[in-house]
RNA sequence: CGCGGGGUGGAGCAGCUCGGUAGCUCGUCGGGCUCAUAACCCGAAGGUCGCAGGUUCAAAUCCUGCCCCCGCAACCA
């Protein structure tokens, strides 16, 4: 293949000052598939992502937790790498604003920034809140009052360093007028212009005294470098820039960027001081800022406070990490703000993940295993609709890739998605199990057969960089590879002769109901919340416990084998007349028949809270009579501290045994 | 008059830069098929394109006015 340039491509960096959210990951998954979909067509890329860890809030929560600010964003950072890698993010670098050689470049900028006039030194004057130790902006107050302790602010005076941005501006105003898609979308563009170029560009403040937890200005160390150009310059440092000009070679390779992926938020910085930055180091401007849109849930904006936050590890849970991602790259919209909601993940994932493509390749794999034993082969007896599906599908890839250079995941994802489509219209109109009925038409149904294989490797190819795992898993179940992109717009890639999928069609996406998915979440969170509020046991109760398992009498594997444990459905649930600790328990064991269990719980649960759980049951223990019921087993429960817990085995089919 | 974005069949969106048959997905209804994950394929119903004016042979699209919703603080892309 031929080389066809560099493109670094980067996302902005994210707070660590907690979990991210479906939004903020939306980002560096859009950048994600743009990265794979360029390897994928030759180009050298490099995509970097990461974290921005300085900063007031941080230092903050850092305090309230009893730890060093540096601990406090390692935890979140791992938090957010985390959060990221379950994504399946291919990222080249992940760059935290802590690193040393970041910190240190940092330092060098800004001196030499000061060096050269462009950042001088003056006095910040505005409102400031003596409690909360920051300044506010007039926009910020609600009633003239701090908006977090509800304190009258004060005007204040605080010496702090300047960017001389009016050195720059009208600099930036030409080059944003000769490069149109510089800022993307132009609606954007349209709001940078209005509401800060052409009305006079302010000098922006880049230090303050008022936070400890930053970049210090080494040669006047009480002021610390303020977020812009502590963070937005991770983009130069983190592939090797330096101001002394000796720059490491990712830098002289990939700068300038190709692509910064942002939230709309942010635009303003991406747009206007990151650009003067590099204006003011000599440096080249990236060729494209793509100010994407926002996730809204319910209507509003999404935040923990109101309490509408979808974060993607209780998606990918509930769906799966492709499904999430392709529901991101498919629903995130360019424009104007879009809602995201369970019922329309869900949607998505059954009609276009289960119904449309799953449920193609398993009729396809299965068809192949049923009329040829799984071989594919060509035998060219071709129909007219043949060439019309050939024609889908070899347009698909430069269709995609259109819209790919438009930034529109969605749109690329809509082509392939008509070209799975075709594929499943094609089975209708050649019926191959009609083929199948008549020993003459073999070599047609075979021919059939390998248009569909043949097709179905073209699209999941062009899937590869939205869904990874499900293009892979695809092309394995064919018993293929992806292709090469200059193969892509060919028909007859897959080997015309000895071609073999796999015995077994393997579901790619399960249909869920609405009411499974929120079954699943209901459990998740309930499980969550249980583990939260069991408390750890301490140093004392350890030691204590590891004596008393010590002089436990040590039984066999055989002693263990004759216990037989079940889990069981509880389907109904009573409080036993006559007895105080005892609830009637009816377990379906996975037996035609309920059996009865007695258990002294009725102190910790109610009725109510057992109904529709799995337990676990021990199965051949001796039935006995308690206050009058028979008794026919016991369920598993642990006492923890204060009380009993019951073990539930939620999500294991009754009757499955234990071991 | 702070700035910006939006209002298109039941739901969610595209179309608007460069006026000319109102498109997509889901849902609903009817039909087909049985290889497949109750799936797949075909067809139908359903829209005064927020309201009122204007420009034009022609306006969802351009212009003016008005109404409504949402961002521009905080945890947050």
């Amino acid at each position: 293949m031929e080389p066809k340039g560099s493109y670094y491509i980067t996302t902005a960096i994210a707070y660590t000052s907690g979990k991210p959210h479906i939004g903020n990951v939306a980002d560096p998954v859009v950048a994600d598939a743009i990265a794979r979909f360029k390897r994928m067509q030759g180009y050298d890329v490099y995509f970097q992502t990461g974290t921005d860890e300085h900063g007031k809030k941080n230092e903050q929560k850092a305090q309230a937790q009893g730890i060093s600010p540096k601990e406090f964003v390692d935890g979140t950072a791992a938090v957010v790498k985390g959060q990221f890698d379950l994504m399946n993010l291919s990222y080249d670098h992940f760059i935290r604003t802590t690193d040393e050689y970041h910190v240190k470049e940092v330092q060098r900028i800004f001196k030499k920034l000061y060096d050269q006039g462009d950042i001088y030194k003056s006095a910040y004057e505005g409102l400031y809140c003596d409690e909360c130790e920051s300044f506010l902006t007039e926009s910020q107050l609600a009633d003239g009052k701090c908006p977090d302790c509800g304190r009258e602010p004060r005007k204040e005076k605080e010496e702090a360093y300047f960017f001389k941005m009016s050195n720059y501006a009208q600099r930036l105003i030409d080059h944003i007028n000769a490069h149109p898609d510089f800022i993307q979308p132009v609606s954007r563009r349209n709001e940078m212009m209005n509401n800060f170029l052409l009305p006079g560009l302010q000098d922006l403040c880049v230090t303050r005294t008022s936070i400890k937890w930053g970049v210090p200005v080494d040669f006047d160390p009480q002021h610390v470098i303020y977020v812009w150009l502590d963070a937005l310059t991770n983009y130069i440092t983190g592939i090797g820039y330096h101001c002394d000009g000796e720059h490491g070679p990712l830098f002289e390779r990939y700068w300038p960027a190709a692509l910064h992926v942002i939230g709309k938020d942010i635009t303003r910085f991406h747009t206007i001081y990151w650009p003067i930055f590099l204006m003011a180091l000599g440096l080249p401007l990236p060729k494209q800022v793509f100010g994407h849109p926002w996730f809204m849930m319910d209507g509003g904006k999404m935040s923990k406070s109101a309490g509408n936050v979808l974060y993607a590890d209780d998606m990918v849970d509930v769906f799966d990490v492709d499904a999430v991602r392709y529901y991101v790259l498919r629903e995130l919209p360019f424009d104007t703000d879009g809602d995201v909601t369970w019922e329309s993940v869900n949607e998505r994932t059954n009609s276009d993940l289960a119904n449309v493509l799953g449920n193609l390749v398993n009729r396809t794999v299965s068809m192949v295993n049923k009329y040829f034993e799984g071989n594919v082969e060509d035998c060219r007896v071709e129909e007219d609709c043949d060439q019309d599906l050939r024609d889908v599908v070899t347009a698909c890839r430069d269709k995609a890739a259109a819209r790919m250079d438009q930034l529109h995941t969605a749109g690329a994802l809509t082509e392939i998605f008509n070209l799975f489509k075709r594929c499943n219209k094609y089975i209708d109109e050649t019926a191959p199990w009609k083929l199948a009925k008549d020993t003459f038409k073999y070599a047609r149904l075979s021919t059939v057969l390998y248009n569909l294989v043949d097709s179905i490797c073209t699209g999941a190819t062009l899937l590869f960089p939205f869904m990874p795992d499900t293009a892979v898993s695809i092309l394995q179940q064919l018993g293929t590879v992806p292709l090469p992109w200059e193969q892509l717009d060919k028909p007859r890639n897959y080997p015309t002769k000895g071609g073999k999928v796999t015995a077994v069609p393997e579901i790619l996406f399960q249909r869920q109901e609405i009411d499974q998915v929120y079954a699943r979440l209901e459990e998740k969170y309930a499980l969550e919340k249980a583990a939260a509020s069991a408390p750890e046991p301490d140093m004392e109760s350890r030691v204590q416990l590891g004596r008393q398992l010590q002089e436990t009498l040590k039984i066999g594997i055989e002693d263990f084998a004759q216990v037989d444990l079940r889990v069981a459905k509880v389907v109904e649930c009573q409080p036993v007349k006559r007895a105080k600790k005892l609830l009637r328990l009816s377990l379906d064991d996975g037996t035609a028949n309920l059996r009865t269990v007695a258990s002294g719980i009725a102190q910790w649960y109610k009725p109510e809270d057992l109904v529709g759980h799995n337990v676990i049951l021990v199965s051949n223990l001796r039935p006995a009579v308690l206050c009058g019921v028979e008794s026919q087993g016991m369920i598993l429960a642990a006492d923890a501290g204060e009380g009993v817990k019951v073990i539930f085995a939620d999500g294991i089919p009754a009757g499955s045994k234990v071991r």
